[in-house]
RNA sequence: UCCUGAGUAGCUCAAUGGCAGAGCAUUCGGCUGUUAACCGAAGGGUUGUAGGUUCGAGUCCUACCUCAGGAGCCA
């Protein structure tokens, strides 16, 4: 190590541009070495990206040309170089090699197993914390930080408080789904939330908005390209709104987040290979298709939801950015069955829909490949949603809820709903759906103390990722994937 | 839980029931502008496991194991 007042300052990759000309240390791994004779091309990287160094044999000394030349992949090193900028460059820049410091030399008999070359699912996913380093996976990780990072700066600056809820739960609650359990002290048992929402429920009715965000788990034994059992979830609850209003906010929501990406992140998405165009599509404020008219016109037939309920500054679109209003296309429940019916019909899907249950994954696949944008059904049927949805005034067998679709065939990334706000209501939904009633006590509390109309959504960040990367399976969105066959390493 | 498919060198994959192969990776040699560099050479195998059919099984049959894709369920 040098102690010389002259040693080179510290730069990161991300940062050469501003160092063009001078001399540089970076510090980082060795991605990849070409060698051509007495020309060395080694690749750096550093966690910020890649750049490629030039080795002349004729420029460097003996020690530092011989030790490059056979320095094995991902050792770590410092390397000190000059920044220059060429043409041939896919960054612009190259870095012309002056000295180099191995901290770690990989044994050759033991090379690091992640090669340029392909890889299988099982291979990479045993090797995940190696498979990490590679550029694409590193630019994946990235964007989902600021997708984590862009959906707490929204709630953040538009009044909304973080109430965590706990992950450790004493029953199940919706009732439904496949716990983790595990053993709590003595007597009890204890289980792995699979929502907060019941909690922030609470915590919206102490604090007027709220939101949480973490990690939630699901035990169930899916196995698709969807599903993880431990996942990150976003979600608001709001005191005093409504259901449209709560079609608005996830509007909003998801048009800052895709804004907020494409704002910081071109670079890396063009590294994953996602289409940029398909997310500008997303937060262009224009109509993006002719279905959209239709389901305009039914949503203007239906009655405004009380004034003094709305939020204003979640009615007025998007606060927090000034783009204009952004509509993504809203379907009744009815709306979408009608729009599978007529598929089925002309043969653009397998399976005829039945009314009354849920969509499966073909048809929601269908719907939205119908549009550009994510599309917003609401006001599925009562009877294959859950006990806590408020019933729609205007026809009691339907719930006041929304599933979100994402575009592109990704499926449901947000599931919302207007809560039952009446304590007798919900307490013979929640006899009726042979639940435990002390176990719910507290959240009938919520509905004895002080009752309003609320309504909140739940947002799973994988899938968003997956979307907005264009990923073909979530197990990439994370940075260590629990799936249902591994949760190694 | 159900349906479908795949397990062969460190990795990705070939091999009509008839000698176990290639590319990459590793090692050695060559090359002064390479972009998953290229050229030459070497080492590297209990074909997922257990049984069965056959003169002969990577290949056919049975069971099991592992993984993947899908369904259901969900975010």
């Amino acid at each position: 190590m040098s102690n010389e007042a002259n040693t080179p300052p510290i730069a990161t990759i991300a940062s050469l541009a501003s160092f063009e000309g001078q001399t540089i240390t970076l510090r980082g791994w060795l991605y990849n070495l070409r060698a051509s004779g007495k020309l060395l091309f080694p690749i750096f990287r550093d966690g910020t990206g890649t750049i490629q160094g030039i080795v002349p044999k004729a420029a460097v000394t003996e020690a530092v040309f011989e030790t490059l030349k056979n320095l094995t992949l991902e050792s770590s090193l410092t390397v000190t170089g000059k920044v220059r900028a060429d043409s041939r460059a896919p960054s612009g820049y190259e870095l012309d090699v002056e000295n180099i410091e191995v901290l770690q030399r990989v044994p050759e008999d033991t090379p690091f197993p992640i090669t340029l070359k392909e890889h299988g699912v099982d291979f990479l996913m045993e090797h995940r914390h190696l498979w990490l380093r590679t550029p694409r996976q590193s630019a994946i990780l990235r964007v989902r930080a600021t997708i984590m990072r862009a959906a707490a700066e929204y709630f953040d600056t538009n009044g909304f408080i973080r109430t965590d809820p706990p992950i450790l739960t004493p029953n199940a609650c919706e009732g439904t789904s496949e716990l983790f359990e595990m053993d709590y002290f003595d007597d009890d048992k204890a289980y792995l939330t699979q929502s907060g929402q019941l909690y922030i429920e609470a915590t919206a009715l102490a604090l007027g908005k709220v939101y949480s965000f973490g990690p939630t788990f699901r035990a169930e034994k899916s196995k698709t390209r969807r599903h993880l059992t431990e996942f990150w979830m976003v979600e608001p609850e709001v005191a005093f709104l409504e259901l449209d209003g709560l079609l608005n906010l996830a509007e909003a929501f998801i048009t800052h987040i895709v804004t907020t990406v494409l704002a910081h992140h071109r670079a890396d998405l063009k590294v994953i290979g996602k289409d940029i165009a398909k997310l500008e599509a997303v937060i262009a404020p224009e109509a993006a298709t002719t279905s959209e008219s239709e389901i305009e016109k039914d949503a203007s037939s239906r009655p405004e939801p009380k004034a003094e309920w709305r939020d204003p500054r979640i009615s007025s679109g998007a606060p927090q950015t000034s783009a204009p209003v952004n509509k993504f296309p809203r379907l009744s429940y009815d709306e979408a069955h009608a729009m599978l019916e007529k598929a089925f019909a002309e043969g653009k899907i397998e399976a005829p829909h039945k009314y009354g249950d849920d969509f499966g994954s073909p048809d929601e696949t269908y719907i939205s490949s119908q549009f550009s944008k994510p599309v917003m059904i609401h006001r599925y049927p009562a009877a294959i949603k859950a006990f806590y949805m408020q019933p729609d005034p205007l026809d009691p067998t339907k719930a006041l809820c929304v599933d979100v679709l994402a575009p592109e065939g990704y499926g449901e990334i947000i599931g919302g709903s207007q809560r039952v706000d009446s304590y007798d209501l919900l307490k013979s939904r929640i006899e009726a759906h042979g639940l435990p009633l002390d176990a719910f006590q507290w959240y009938l509390d919520l509905r004895k103390y002080g009752s309003v109309p609320h309504a909140g959504f739940g947002m799973g960040i994988e899938r968003v990722v997956a979307w907005i990367c264009g990923l073909d399976h979530v197990r990439e969105t994370i940075p260590f994937a629990r799936t249902l066959n591994r949760i190694y390493p």
